[in-house]
DNA sequence: GATTGATTGTTAGTAACCTTTACTAACGAA
DNA sequence: TTCGTTAGTAAAGGTTACTAACAATCAATC
C-alpha cells in the first residue's frame, strides 16, 4: 500500500476495488472445505469484526476477544495494517502496571462505500459512506417513467457519479431495489422498474469493476437496523409505502427463503372479514388495509380526529393481525417499522403492538419490542452498506 | 478400534461415548477462531457428510465431492477409519480404466444412537438407532401423573433401559421434549410434565456420562422431517395432537427464537371473527380450532358426514390461515403436518393447503408443497437422532 | 500380446498457519 | 532500585493441506 490518500478518484478507485474483490473474500461458509488460507481470512474478518464493534482495542485486547494468541493477532494485524484496512492510534494513555498498549481501529476512513436505494417512486437515490455507515455525499437521480433497460442505465450513471465523488477507494457497492432478488444479485421480478430477470449486480460489476451486490430493499433495510439500530436477532422490519414488504432477520442472518421471496408480505389476506380488493385480485391483503396511498385517502375521507385515530387503529390492529403467526412461529424478540413517521408512529404502531400482544402467547418476556425504526430514510442504503461490509470484511 | 461387537453393553458403549464426545467436536461455529485443528474437524464432518448422503464413494469421488485432494481425503480417512466411523467395503466391480476403487461407508451399524420422546401423553418412548435412523429397539414407559423430578428419574431409567440393549457404541442421547427448551437443553417450561427450568441435558449426560442434546419436540420433528423426509430447506412442521405445536427449519437451519421458544404457534389466535375459549384464555387461538381433543367432540357433535367434512374443512381452513402470514414472510417451500392421519390427512389437509394457496402470493412456483409428513409416529425420535448425528459427527 | 491412456491411492517434500516458549520493552508499586 | 505486570515480538515446533511424482491396475487400442 503506497500512495493512500494520493489517488485519483473513480479511477482508481474502481481498480483497488477489483483488488480487493479477490484479496478481502472471507468468512467461513457452512457446507465448504476449510483450507489453512480460508481459515486464516475468516480469522482476519473475526478480528476485523471486533474493532468494528468495539472502539480503543489493542492487539492484547483482540487476542482475549477472539480466542487467539497474542502471536496469531501481531500477524494479522500486520496483515491488516499492510492493507491499510486497520490503523494504529497511538499508545494507550492510562495508569497501568505495564507496557502501555497501542491502541488499534480499523481504517474507518480510509475506505468509502457506495451504497444506491431503487425504491422510491420515480426517484434512484445513493449515498457515499465510510466503513461506520457515515454518510459522506449524496446524489439522486430522477426516474420517473424510466423503465427496463434504461432504467439499469440509470443505476449504471448514478453509480457512476457517486463513485467519482468518493475521495477513498471505494470497498464495494451495495443496491437495495424493490422486487424479488436472487442470491447472485439477479432482479427475477421488480414491476415497477419493467424488470423481469435483469442481472443487475453483474452488469453494474462488470461496468464499474468494482465488486457489486445486490438485494432487495426491504431485506436490505432489515440488515440496517441489525447492524446500526440494534434490533435483536430475531426481528421483523416491515416497510410501508406505496406497498408494504419485509425484511427477516433470524439468528442474526437474513432469510431469503425457497424462492428468495423472503418478506413478502403485502400480498397476504389479513383476517375473516372481508376487505378492500387489491391490485392482486384478493380481497383484504395486508396492503390494502396498510400501503400508504390507501392510508391517505381513508384519512382524507375521515370527518374528525377520532375518525382519523380510528383509521389509524385499524390499520395498525390489521398488521398486528397479520404479524402475529409470524410473532409467535418464530419467537421473534423485535418488530420494527419504516415508512412516513406522521402516518405511522403513534397511533398505529400502538395499535399494531397491543394487537400482538393480545393474538400471541406473550412469554415471561412480555413479546417482541415493537418500534420504529431510528434510521429513517437512509435505512435501505445503509443496509446495503451493510452487505458491503459483510461481503468485503466479513463484518457482521 | 480392537474389540468391536465384543464389548458388554452400557457401561463401555458409555465410556466410549464419552470419549466420542471429545474427539468428534466438530463443524466451525461461525464467529469463533478457527485454528487448524478445528478446520481439520470441519473437513472431517465434510467427509462423514458426503458418505451418509451418498453411497458407494471411494476416496477419489470424495476428493471431487468435498473439493480437498486425494492425499488430504486419504488422510482424513485413515482418521475415521481408526475411529471406527467409516469402513472399507471392498472394491469396486465395475468396468472402467484405471485402478479399480475402494468403496467406502460410514459405519452405520458400528454405533448407536439413543432417541426418547417425552411428548406423548403420560408415555415415554425410546428408540434405540443406528446412524441411518433405523429403529433397531423401542421401549416405552407409562408415566401417568408422574411429574416433576420423579419424571426426571424415568426418563434417565427409560434412558438406562435403552443404553443396555444397544448393542454398539453409543454415539449419543437425543431426546425430544415438549415444552419450551433452550440452547443448553434446559427444558424452561413444561406445564405437562411439571417441569420449570429443568436442566435435563446436564442431568442425564451427567447421570449416563454419554453426550445428551434435548430440543423442543416439534423442533426435532422438523429436523427429522429435514433430514429423513426430504423436506426443503424452508420448511414449516406442524405437530397437531393435545396441542398444536411446530418446528422450522429456515435456510437449512432450525430456527430457536429470541427466547428459545420458536414454533409456538398454538396459541396465536386465528381470524377476526371469534371462536372458543381457550385453557390460555385467549378466544379463538389454533388450538381451540385444531387440537385433536377438540377436533374430535365437534367431530362426534356432527350430524353426518357432510357435517363431519365440514368440520374438517373449516379445522383446515384456520390452519392455512394462520400459517399463510408465515409463509409470506419466509417464502417457504414446505409445509408438513404430522399428527393423526384419520384426522388430517384428506379433507383437513386440502383444505389447509387451498387455504394457503388463495391467501398468499401464489409465486411462479405455485405456492409450498403442502403435505403430511411420511415420518409416522417416530419422527420426535428420528429427530432427536439426527440432534445426535449433528451434535456428534456434524452431519446436516 | 504389448502398448497407451486413464484412474486410484500413496509417498515425499513444501508452504501456510497457529501455538508454545522465551524474550525485550515499558510501566506502577514497594 | 527491585519486583511484578502487561504489551508486543522472535524463534522453534507441530499440524494441516497442497503439489509433484509414482506404483498399481484396468480398458482400449494397435
Amino acid at each position: 500500500m503506497t500512495q493512500q490518500g494520493t489517488h485519483q478518484g473513480a479511477a482508481l478507485a474502481a481498480e483497488r476495488g477489483t483488488q480487493t474483490q479477490r484479496r478481502f473474500a472471507s468468512v467461513v461458509r457452512a457446507g465448504a472445505r476449510v483450507t489453512p488460507e480460508r481459515a486464516r481470512s475468516h480469522n482476519r474478518a473475526l478480528v476485523l469484526q471486533e474493532l468494528y464493534r468495539s472502539e480503543g482495542l489493542s492487539r492484547a485486547d483482540l487476542a482475549r476477544a477472539v480466542g487467539l494468541t497474542r502471536v496469531t493477532i501481531s500477524d494479522l494485524v500486520a496483515d491488516l495494517i499492510a492493507d491499510d484496512l486497520v490503523i494504529e492510534l497511538g499508545i494507550r494513555a492510562d495508569a497501568r502496571p505495564g507496557k502501555p498498549a497501542t491502541v488499534l481501529d480499523i481504517n474507518r476512513s480510509g475506505f468509502a462505500i457506495v451504497a444506491l436505494d431503487l425504491s422510491y417512486d420515480s426517484l434512484f437515490r445513493g449515498v457515499v459512506t465510510d466503513l461506520d455507515g457515515t454518510v459522506l455525499h449524496r446524489e439522486h437521480m430522477d426516474v420517473t417513467g424510466v423503465t427496463g433497460a434504461a432504467a439499469v442505465d440509470a443505476v449504471a450513471e448514478l453509480l457512476a457519479r457517486l463513485v467519482a465523488r468518493a475521495d477513498a477507494p471505494v470497498l464495494g457497492v451495495g443496491v437495495g431495489s424493490p422486487g424479488i432478488v436472487d442470491d447472485a444479485g439477479t432482479v427475477l421480478s421488480a414491476p415497477n422498474l419493467g424488470w423481469s430477470a435483469v442481472a443487475l449486480q453483474d452488469t453494474l460489476a462488470a461496468r464499474t469493476g468494482l465488486p457489486v451486490l445486490v438485494a432487495n430493499d426491504a431485506n436490505a433495510a432489515a440488515l440496517a437496523e441489525r447492524t446500526f439500530g440494534g434490533a435483536d436477532d430475531d426481528t421483523l422490519l416491515i416497510r410501508v409505502g406505496r406497498g408494504v414488504g419485509s425484511g427477516l432477520v433470524v439468528g442474526g442472518r437474513l432469510v431469503r427463503g425457497a424462492h428468495s421471496a423472503a418478506g413478502e408480505i403485502g400480498h397476504v389476506v389479513v383476517g375473516t372479514d372481508g376487505g378492500e380488493t387489491c391490485a392482486c385480485g384478493k380481497v383484504g391483503c395486508l396492503e390494502t388495509w396498510l400501503a400508504i396511498p390507501r392510508l391517505q385517502a381513508r384519512l382524507e375521507a375521515a370527518r374528525d380526529d377520532t375518525d382519523r385515530g380510528a383509521v389509524l387503529a385499524a390499520a395498525g390492529e390489521r398488521l398486528g393481525i397479520s404479524i402475529s403467526p409470524v410473532v409467535g412461529a418464530l419467537n421473534l424478540g423485535e418488530v420494527v417499522l419504516s415508512g412516513p413517521l406522521d402516518l405511522l408512529d403513534g397511533t398505529l404502531l400502538d395499535s399494531a403492538a397491543e394487537t400482538i400482544r393480545s393474538r400471541t402467547m406473550a412469554d415471561s418476556h412480555g413479546g417482541p419490542a415493537v418500534r420504529m425504526t431510528t434510521l429513517g430514510r437512509d435505512i435501505v442504503v445503509l443496509g446495503a452498506a451493510v452487505m458491503v461490509l459483510t461481503g468485503q470484511l466479513g463484518v457482521f
